[in-house]
DNA sequence: GACGATAACTGCACTGAGTGCAGAATTGCA
DNA sequence: TGCAATTCTGCACTCAGTGCAGTTATCGTC
């Protein structure tokens, strides 16, 4: 069992370049051909694995646009645990946001862009991504309620969290579907008034 | 083109009765042998059709589990029209969660206990439930912001009702992770706990 | 009550996702 | 170098869902 942090023995490395090959192979794919036309087996042709091989790495074809995992989730997390003493729950969850919201798409754009678009267009995506989205809410709803254990019972915690994340989400879809691209500046507006709406009655800190 | 309300042509009548079995028939399986042991041709043997026409009747397996369409959120929009004069978005809201939570589920409630439970265990069942709930929170967002025109712009309605909603989800889910049945007072008290956090700077009137 | 039009039902053949298994290949470690 | 553990891969299979074409049942009309 090794305690460092990176990727170490060649197995492990030669896993981890297979698993970026197999995403880059599906996004190639996914832009040229679109989701539905393109097959599992032909991901797994172009990233030269056997098709079976697939599904060692993703268990399905739509986990595919989602490699990080839990990595926003885990941002989240951190952002929790590394709170300053004066901030309350909302302003934990305000600064879980902007964290979020900053650091994820930059490398990773053409995949998040991908994401965004079948998300919109392939139903069993657009289930997965509810599905990630609603697990990630309850743990950190759960983080969030052991970090204020004596201002928040864990069903309190949920409802808090469920109402930010739900105002936010609910905001960013409705602006989408009104045949919306991404505008930073108004995104950041319109996330600003949904955060508003959600925690006004939570915030023991000046607005930033 | 028929004007009255229920079905009339033989036709239809026939169709109803039909999609009646087939719901029966998944319930009984489903009841008996779980969702996933049971195959789309057993239920469509048991309702005595033809395993291709179980396909005209509900396009996914899943769909089953949600006979009613939008029924729920056809309510909540009855809500939102039928508003007092003196009632507030919050109020409409709240009043719209009272009467969908009363009604729906009494006559089907073997299928409501099966579509909980199934919502919890089967991955599929579980994204098709979150994204039949978004597609109903943009739906009733939509309406609200028709009836406030002058206090609710589109993505503000948005963002107060996925609030609202993603209150109540988060803090139900919380409380049924932590294995808890289905017990009635507590799960109005929860409700109610979600909703002040949600709604709290929105209630134009005192709380019931 | 018969008749053409229309809608529904059904079997058949097919695609594609995902699984279980067993053998081959590769890597870790002594 | 050699043995153990892990990974890769093909094969055969199940099941959801689709397209098509032929049959059957219902509708509205005469």
């Amino acid at each position: 069992m090794r305690l460092s942090f990176g990727t170490v023995t060649l197995r492990e490395r030669k896993r981890e370049r297979t698993r970026r090959a197999v995403v880059d192979a599906a996004v190639e794919l996914f832009e040229r051909d679109g989701y539905e036309q393109t097959t599992v087996a032909d991901i797994a042709a172009a990233a030269e694995i056997g098709t079976r091989t697939f599904f060692s790495y993703f268990p399905t074809k739509e986990d595919v646009l989602f490699p990080e995992g839990d990595a926003r989730i885990a941002a989240a997390v951190h952002a929790i645990a590394t709170r300053e003493p004066d901030e309350g729950p909302a302003d934990v969850l305000l600064r879980a946001l902007r964290i979020v919201g900053a650091d994820s798409d930059d490398l990773t754009s053409r995949l998040a862009a991908l994401r965004l678009r079948f998300i919109m267009e392939v139903p069993s995506v657009r289930g997965r991504a509810l599905q990630l989205q609603a697990d990630g809410q309850l743990q950190i709803a759960t983080h969030l309620a052991a970090a204020f254990p004596d201002r928040l019972d864990p069903v309190t915690a949920a409802a808090l969290t469920g109402a930010f994340i739900g105002a936010v989400t609910a905001a960013l879809q409705m602006l989408v579907k009104d045949g919306h691209p991404g505008d930073p500046a108004e995104l950041q507006q319109v996330v600003q008034r949904a955060t508003d709406v959600a925690l006004a009655p939570w915030s023991t800190r000046p607005r930033s």
